[in-house]
RNA sequence: GCCCAGAUAGCUCAGUCGGUAGAGCAGAGGACUGAAAAUCCUCGUGUCGCUGGUUCGAUUCCGGCUCUGGGCA
């Protein structure tokens, strides 16, 4: 244990893609004398720069960042893997007698690490999930629920049959473990956080918010977004890998394949970007501990960071 | 100027053999505990272009008008 820090500070800023976490988050750093953890399931990966939206190693301006480019496209990638590295650099960060900053629109993410949910199981049975998937697709998913109504009743009532992939989970966690994952959900949900935190959601009008992310997507394409996607491909990363499902990338792929228009490809970025954006939002929503930052509410960003300062003195974080 | 085809939800369109209408997309809401930028669920009332006529009743049939395509001059 580290006696030099007793409450575990913890900052978080959260919030929907395109909505300006980046800029604030340097500000924030350096009010606070912070280091940042990116909570980015995408940034995580080398080559992807433009689709991802990612911090520039100018734009750090000095300040630490961590979980960005640290995995070539072929690597596989989850929560559980976020969670160990991150905890181990927040320990790290601690040790350099400065303060955490998670800052992501990952908001599966950021739970894992601040309720430090348990996911000890550590093997994933690839070969049972394989074949589960495989039964999905001869038999389709209905028989898979089938199934799982019958080794835990209370996970199929949960999930919805058409969603194989939780579907699929809640089996391999009933075989792996030989318990139900509808008791260790139970367990898991309100667990009181082990950090002292302030859980800031930066936010904008919807309209806005949408104007914003269809204008970052056509400065992606003009900053070389097809270029980066062919580069990709023709390192011989395959559109199969988790990596190249992320946005930019699934919708420029079908183009550079010539089964659609550039434009149609832009205008299809957009709208699922737009969508993804939503999902966000309702995620955050449901976060009781969220501190919500309407950037329509401010003159500039300079009068957010200040209540921002404020909310944190009040909490006696980074002081 | 004439002929033809359209005009229905924000967009693209279906439909009502005359009893005031429904899909996809957009949009909205939600779920999520080892793929999470993934995956999945729920939500559809609009002067049926305007205006006369026929009719118990017209968005639907008939006439005129306006607009939009296409064709002929």
């Amino acid at each position: 244990m580290n006696n030099r820090v007793h409450n575990k500070p913890l900052i978080i800023l959260a919030g929907p893609t395109a909505v300006g976490k980046t800029e604030l988050s340097i500000k924030l750093a350096k009010a606070v004398n912070g280091e940042i953890i990116s909570c980015d399931s995408m940034q995580v990966y080398k080559y992807m720069d433009i689709g991802t939206a990612k911090i520039s190693p100018q734009e750090m301006e000095g300040v630490p960042h961590y979980m960005i480019d640290f995995l070539e496209p072929d690597e596989e990638f989850n929560v559980v893997k976020f969670q160990q590295y991150t905890i181990k650099y927040i320990q790290q960060i601690y040790n350099n007698n400065r303060i955490p900053i998670l800052v992501g629109g990952t908001g599966f993410y950021i739970q894992a690490v601040l309720y430090d949910i348990d996911f000890t199981e550590n093997e994933t049975d690839s070969s049972y999930r394989e074949e589960l998937e495989q039964l999905a697709k001869e038999e389709g998913g209905h028989i898979l629920h089938d199934m799982l109504q019958k080794v835990d009743p209370e996970s199929a009532k949960a999930i919805h049959p058409n969603n194989v992939k939780r579907v699929i989970r809640a089996l391999e966690y009933a075989k792996l473990t030989g318990s139900k994952i509808s008791d260790h959900n139970k367990e898991q949900k309100d667990k009181i956080s082990p950090y002292q935190f302030c859980y800031f959601v930066l936010n904008r009008d919807r309209k806005y918010l949408y104007e914003n992310i269809n204008k970052r997507v056509d400065i992606m394409v003009n900053k070389g977004l097809v270029e980066e996607v062919k580069s990709l491909l023709d390192k011989g990363y395959s559109k199969d890998l988790v990596s190249m499902q992320g946005l930019g990338y699934k919708e420029i792929i079908p183009y550079l394949e010539g089964k659609c228009s550039l434009e149609q490809a832009i205008e299809i970025l957009k709208r699922d970007t737009r969508h993804f954006a939503k999902r966000q939002i309702t995620w955050f929503k449901r976060e009781k501990d969220a501190i919500w930052m309407d950037k329509d509410n401010y003159k500039s960003e300079e009068d957010i960071l200040a209540d921002m300062l404020n909310i944190l003195k009040a909490k006696q974080i980074g002081g």
